[in-house]
RNA sequence: CGGAGCGUAGCUCAGCCUGGCUAGAGCACUUGCUUUGGGAGCAAGACGUCGCAGGUUCAAAUCCUGUCGCUCCGACCA
């Protein structure tokens, strides 16, 4: 390709709504431009790079027997409501209608439309195991679009959907999947990292997400350094030990227990904080938080340890449902009849209490009591409330021991680029996606959906492979990957002419190569192919040439002087690592 | 939807608080000359409904009201 006959347009200062480095660059490197909130076009680099990352993904969704089709983005309602999802997704629906109005959804996934699809054309477990993916732009309102391509209204999703027979069949196509997904990330040149993720309201068995860590990123992940765990914050645990007292204070604490729970003055005290500090001094691990939500329109009580702080994707997956707040102030004082600061479940019957495992056996515990201004100690969580379920709510911090280890964990942020899901039966009992069995019974198929944003996948490479010169491509995603740069293009000038013979050879042998033959300054072409990032740059300039040599200058690394007429080994041989 | 901020030339921004000449700068663009190994210099030029609508005023980019759009923080997700 000739620069000149391509549109690269290039900018040397950073464009005021792009807040973070990747959607800077592709902005400044002239791969995408806005037309407006959540929307972008892709100019020709930019959709280079995107051809290449959805090559990778489909060379490797192909190896590992997955069958590529392509499914409408319009979509009938009918099918959602069938499926049950038409409430629950309704908010990232954008709707469109006929001239008889008749209303359609703009794809924002379709597990709806390939079980249709599946209900239709198989019926034997002899047809399974199956698997149909497809990469399509996918439709969602998002409440913020943000970041670019990071999260848009419309973006390119790669979507595979697997079908089989047996729990045991569909738990190997989920970990082929898996491990295809590793692949691909890999090629795309992305340290990607394999977490257990929550399957939310989805009510999946199993999930993973794959996370690049990145402060930008949306997501928080908690991992262990010796690689025995990792998960998404919104699922991880840790071995920190129940509310049970070390055993060093048993003894004091068996006193404690014998008593009951006893009122005591706190006025104006409204945080976990205040009460740690004197007269009161009770350490925020003695101290019982209670939280109140709403859930499905009734008052539920939650209670946390003081130092924890409650995870609502565990609790959409105890609750069962995602139809859940925080209740306000007004409605709190009228169920409860204190304030937030005050509040606490000893002798609350009137309403369901969840409690966190971490309360089991709490004893000696400090609580609010319902009563403004009034707290309560020497509280039994079992003896003294009725815990309607315990379960894990809490979410993890840092520094907590590791479930599978004990080492501590870490926690950072990172980008979601994909994410494996084990379905189950859901959509193939709604969808009526039954087929028989060897025995001739009729059973729904179990189904895996595994998705990847290769739209934010190519940011994600941004946002990992960058400097303050610009982006650094890894070569398998590169836009071009060698950028010829003669100093001078006056026709018949040795340069230009070195420059046309080097770029003919390396097209000749499959390489993409891209030949700046602008009339510009030297700095003007270097500070272009540094912003842009082509892997290798190959310089050629009077006082090299007068020697006999050309530039190679690897994106970030060292300037190799080297022979013209070794040049293109040289590059062929640099390509290959 | 709640909170914060911003809309002035293709881009980055000044001017607004305290209303007043023909609305500015840098970069980019056009032409010419010079320059030619790290985002060149000089000269000349082109480019604006100051987001939009309404109001206050002798006078509005500037003050007021409304509206639209964008960015950021929270709930959503690939």
């Amino acid at each position: 390709m000739l620069w000149t006959h391509t549109f690269i347009p290039t900018l040397k200062e950073t464009p005021a709504d792009a807040e973070i480095i990747s959607h800077q660059l592709l902005l400044r490197a002239g791969l995408i431009r806005k037309l407006t909130g959540g929307l972008y076009t892709f100019l020709p680099l930019g959709l280079r790079v995107l051809r290449k990352i959805e090559t990778i993904v489909r060379e490797e969704m192909n190896r590992a027997g997955a069958l590529e089709v392509l499914m409408p983005a319009l979509q009938p309602p009918e099918i959602w409501q069938k499926s049950g999802r038409y409430e629950s997704a309704r908010d990232v629906f954008f709707k469109a209608r006929d001239r008889a109005k008749k209303e359609w959804i703009l794809g924002p996934t379709h597990e709806e439309v390939i079980t249709t699809l599946v209900a239709n054309e198989i019926s034997s477990y002899r047809q399974l195991p199956r698997n149909f993916y497809q990469i399509q732009t996918k439709f969602r309102d998002e409440i913020r679009p943000r970041f670019g391509l990071m999260r848009a209204k419309e973006f390119i999703m790669k979507d595979a959907y697997s079908f089989d027979a047996s729990d045991e069949a569909a738990q190997a196509s989920y970990q082929k999947m898996y491990d295809a997904y590793v692949r691909i990330f890999q090629r795309c040149g992305l340290k990607a990292m394999p977490v257990e993720a929550d399957t939310g309201v989805m009510g999946g068995k199993f999930s993973h997400e794959f996370m690049v860590p990145a402060e930008t990123g949306e997501s928080e992940v908690a991992y262990c350094e010796t690689g025995d765990y990792a998960a998404n914050v919104e699922k991880a645990i840790s071995r920190l030990p129940s509310a049970e007292p070390p055993a060093a204070e048993q003894n004091s604490r068996i006193t404690q227990h014998a008593s009951l729970p006893e009122k005591f003055a706190t006025p104006g005290v409204l945080t976990i904080d205040a009460l740690t500090k004197a007269p009161y001094n009770v350490p925020a691990e003695q101290q019982i938080k209670t939280l109140v939500y709403l859930v499905e329109s009734k008052i539920v009580l939650i209670l946390m340890r003081g130092d924890h702080q409650l995870n609502e994707a565990k609790l959409t997956g105890t609750l069962g449902t995602g139809n859940f707040r925080a209740a306000t102030e007004e409605e709190i004082f009228s169920a409860l009849g204190a304030h937030p600061g005050s509040l606490g479940a000893v002798s609350v019957t009137k309403f369901r209490v969840y409690a966190d495992e971490m309360l089991r056996g709490g004893r000696g515990m400090t609580t609010g009591a319902n009563e403004d201004g009034f707290h309560l100690r020497n509280v039994s969580v079992e003896r003294d409330i009725s815990v309607a379920k315990w379960a894990e709510l809490r979410l993890v911090t840092a520094g907590e021991p590791c479930p599978a280890c004990g080492q501590p964990l870490k926690i950072r942020r990172a980008i979601e680029v994909g994410h494996v899901f084990k379905l189950g039966a859901k959509y193939s009992e709604a969808l009526e996606a039954l087929f028989l069995d060897e025995a001739g019974k009729q059973q729904p198929a179990i189904m895996g959906c595994y998705g990847i944003g290769v739209t934010r996948t190519m940011q994600a490479v941004i946002e990992q492979c960058q400097d303050k010169d610009g982006i650094i491509w890894p070569i398998s995603v590169a836009p071009f990957t060698v950028c010829i740069t003669p100093l001078n293009i006056n026709p018949g000038n040795p340069l230009i002419l070195l420059a046309e013979k080097l770029y003919q050879e390396l097209l000749s042998r499959g390489v993409d190569v891209i030949l700046d033959n602008r009339d510009e300054r030297p700095g003007v072409k270097f500070k272009d192919s540094e912003l842009i990032g082509f892997p290798i740059r190959v310089g050629i300039g009077e006082k090299s040439l007068a020697r006999g040599e050309v530039e190679i200058k690897r994106r970030g690394g060292v300037l190799i002087p080297i022979k013209a007429e070794e040049a293109v080994g040289k590059v062929l041989e640099l390509l290959k690592q």
